[in-house]
DNA sequence: GCTGAATAGAAATTCAAA
DNA sequence: TTTGAATTTCTATTCAGC
């Protein structure tokens, strides 16, 4: 049994149980034939980033912890890079064209970020218009596109 | 010094400093000139729904859990009751009316969802139109968005 | 109800080993 | 680098008192 498999265990148990304790946890590992001991689990628990929440109201349960402190731009930036599909610039727009239904979610996040380039948006279903004031103000935001697309992380 | 005051207090502590344990959150507690003792400072992390992280490569701190376990429909609800300002049947379309800069929101979480009632939707900056195929289709999402603006909670 | 002192219980670490 | 045994450290609870 590797480390990692006996990691990826744990999140499911933790997912399908709910366990209060490392000695629980520990348990139920060993039910699946899993030899290890609550010093191994313990350090376990930290690497997968689980807490122990008080699942509200009643006990306490491990969870995985996900830290959502990512910015408007962050969540802009990664959303672009897995569904935009083409963009292209005519004259004062620029049309984005993204995977089905996904248009309204860079719609949100381009009005929320404000951008001064853009004086409107009109999202459908696979294809949002970004409107500027000028051919030059589309221009920068043509490529800002080109920009996030272009990083490789 | 009331419980609530501690807990606030403590709040504020967590959020500007890293603290790894309850006895360091004391001690800055008595900085500040309030007596409290661990099992009281343990209480109030359990109702203030802290939990203990993995802060990323440097070190264990406390932090606020918020638990979003929220489904599309419960954040499509929320969102309707807090950015929708009036809504509209014309025909086979919901003309749905936002706050400025919220309708590719409503856009978005309607999209996910995938209504069988709707088959398309365009949004621009505060309205967004719900296209339906039938005027029948168009009552039942109409209905959809009494239901939930009625709702009280 | 809320709290502190003491204690039980749980989790992290040290140390040694493989 | 990963692990277990033992230990330390930290946290939750009990119990008493307010």
């Amino acid at each position: 049994m590797k480390k990692s498999e006996r990691q990826m265990l744990i999140k499911q148990i933790i997912l399908n149980n709910d366990i209060a304790t490392q000695e629980e946890l520990l348990h139920q590992l060993q039910d699946k034939g899993v030899k290890a001991t609550q010093a191994t689990i313990s350090r376990d628990i930290k690497e997968l980033n689980l807490v122990k929440t008080n699942n509200a109201g009643q006990g306490v349960k491990y969870t995985i912890y996900q830290n959502n402190q990512m910015t408007v731009e962050d969540k802009l930036n990664s959303t672009i890079k897995s569904v935009v599909t083409a963009y292209n610039i005519v004259q004062f727009m620029n049309i984005i064209a993204t995977l089905p239904g996904n248009a309204h979610v860079i719609g949100a996040l381009i009005d929320d970020i404000e951008f001064p380039e853009i004086v409107g948006t009109v999202a459908g279903n696979d294809t949002i218009i970004l409107i500027s004031r000028t051919n030059e103000d589309a221009q920068l935001i043509y490529e800002y596109f080109d920009n996030v697309m272009a990083d490789s992380d």
